[in-house]
RNA sequence: GCCCUGGUGGUGUAGGGGCUAUCAUGCGGGCCUGUCGAGCCCGCGACUCGGGUUCAAAUCCCGGCCAGGGCGCCA
């Protein structure tokens, strides 16, 4: 491990211990994860952010004093053991720590609320109520681990392809953009709202010369469904690019895509490892599927869809049973996508709007955005919303508005791509949802 | 919000009008010098809440709360 800054008494992860370090003295800080009493010699599993480590002290090596401070100590306590690194095909791994001195840091509290050896399994909801234990499962804090770098890897692509990082207001003043619901809140003495996506916002920025943008931030939507792959707070991936159209945008999606899941695979081994995930990089470019081809894909499966829906929950299954990968939906009609999706030029009918999928999960959504004031005005009106609570909004299309493209990728459901997990809530640290709001 | 299913020790479960309420894990005690899901012995610990039916309710009925699954909603 590099650039380690923070000063400690630890010498060594337990992942860095190995047989090269015989004979020598470490510093090892951690959790006890178990205890084994033979009696005549007790091992002791510690266990750190990277690994478990055993610690080996038969009675005859340590002296009594220890041996019976060893006997006492009790699962999930924290301590720090100062020993001899030994090899020993004895040992998991190959090696242990034969210990001089253990401090107890922290004792804990027993039992446990779940088993963090993971012999008994809890249910989702007893594992949120005690998620800092449940995150002591490497099985589980694999996916924040695996979330960390996709999003790490995601902020160097845009950075080295121009994009400069934004940040737009999350307490906003009113409920224009029509839609889904808000969460209103008190603002001093005013009633404001909880972002639903930075969208509005975004695209003011391609009337600023920034040209490219992009933000990595909560959105808020208050709606009641109570579904795997819902969340009433969620991280939205979103960009912004002015001077290009949908298909631009397309592309930069795509290879963003890719170049996490590259990233991922080569940096998150042990997780992908820990979580039995064999990650796939998809082939560029992805499956381009035609709205009206959709429909018939889908009502082949036997599932009814008519032109001008939206996929019904059947349909994204339906579809997730031909495509099995990532793929676009493009070619949408207009009317079924919000105000500031540019209509097709060639059919007004249809819009240069696209939905990036994953099997039959939708991840992100993204299109050319309409840049003419006057076309902007008419969308607005004929979608049933009132221009003149966009005032702000219009303006930036009044005085040299370029042409732009953009979108936006949940970062949760993309983790889910990533981590095979079926429930959205295992991605999120604190998941937010129609019922919970602790811890 | 709708439909279905469920709520039993700390955790995960079996049972389903009357027996000391099952098992695993855990916790406490004991034995044990190579465990690695350690083993063996002893012990501890539970029927979601409110109302109803009944001689008798953890069990049946109604309602609340909560959870799981599915759907709707999700510009």
């Amino acid at each position: 491990m590099t650039g380690r800054i923070i000063k400690c008494k630890r010498t060594h992860y337990s992942k860095e211990i190995n047989q090269e370090l015989n004979g020598e003295e470490v510093t090892i800080m951690g959790w006890i994860h178990e205890i084994r009493d033979l009696g005549g010699i007790i091992f002791v599993l510690l266990r750190d952010r990277d690994g478990i480590l055993q610690i080996t002290a038969p009675s005859k090596k340590v002296t009594p004093e220890l041996f019976k401070q060893i006997q006492q100590l009790k699962k999930e306590s924290v301590i720090t053991v100062i020993g001899t690194v030994k090899g020993s095909p004895k040992a998991p791994g190959g090696v242990e720590i034969i210990p001089q001195n253990i401090e107890l840091l922290n004792e804990s509290k027993l039992p446990l609320p779940l088993d963090t050896t993971e012999k008994v399994r809890a249910e989702i909801d007893t594992r949120l109520d005690s998620r800092f234990l449940d995150l002591r499962k490497h099985s589980i804090s694999s996916i924040f681990k695996i979330k960390s770098r996709m999003l790490h890897s995601v902020r160097l692509f845009l950075e080295e392809n121009g994009f400069i990082e934004i940040n737009t207001p999350k307490l906003v003043a009113s409920a224009t953009e029509g839609g889904t619901e808000l969460f209103p809140i008190t603002y001093f003495e005013r009633e404001a709202f909880l972002g639903q996506s930075p969208q509005l916002y975004k695209q003011m920025m391609m009337a600023s010369g920034f040209d490219q943008v992009y933000e990595i931030a909560p959105i808020f939507r208050a709606e009641e469904h109570d579904t795997l792959r819902h969340l009433n707070e969620a991280i939205s991936i979103d960009m912004e690019a002015a001077f290009c159209d949908h298909e631009d945008v397309m592309i930069t999606l795509e290879q963003l895509v890719v170049t996490a899941i590259k990233d991922v695979k080569d940096h998150c081994q042990s997780e992908l490892e820990t979580l039995e995930i064999d990650l796939k990089v998809p082939k560029t470019p992805f499956k381009r599927v035609d709205y009206d081809d959709m429909i018939d894909m889908v009502n082949s499966q036997g599932v009814p869809l008519r032109h001008g829906e939206d996929l019904s929950r059947a349909a994204e299954k339906a579809m997730g049973e031909l495509i099995n990968d990532y793929y676009f939906i493009t070619g949408w009609p207009t009317d079924i996508k919000p105000f500031y999706v540019m209509p097709s030029p060639e059919d007004p009918q249809k819009s240069c709007a696209f939905d990036l999928m994953h099997a039959d999960l939708e991840i992100s959504s993204g299109a050319m955005r309409v840049h003419k004031h006057d076309l902007l005005m008419e969308r607005i009106k004929k979608q049933g919303l009132n221009p003149d609570s966009f005032n702000r909004y219009l303006a930036a299309f009044e005085y040299g508005m370029p042409p732009h493209s953009g979108w936006g990728l949940g970062a949760e459901r993309f983790t889910m791509c990533l981590t095979g997990a079926s429930n959205i809530r295992e991605t999120v640290l604190f998941p937010r949802d129609r019922r919970r709001l602790t811890p």
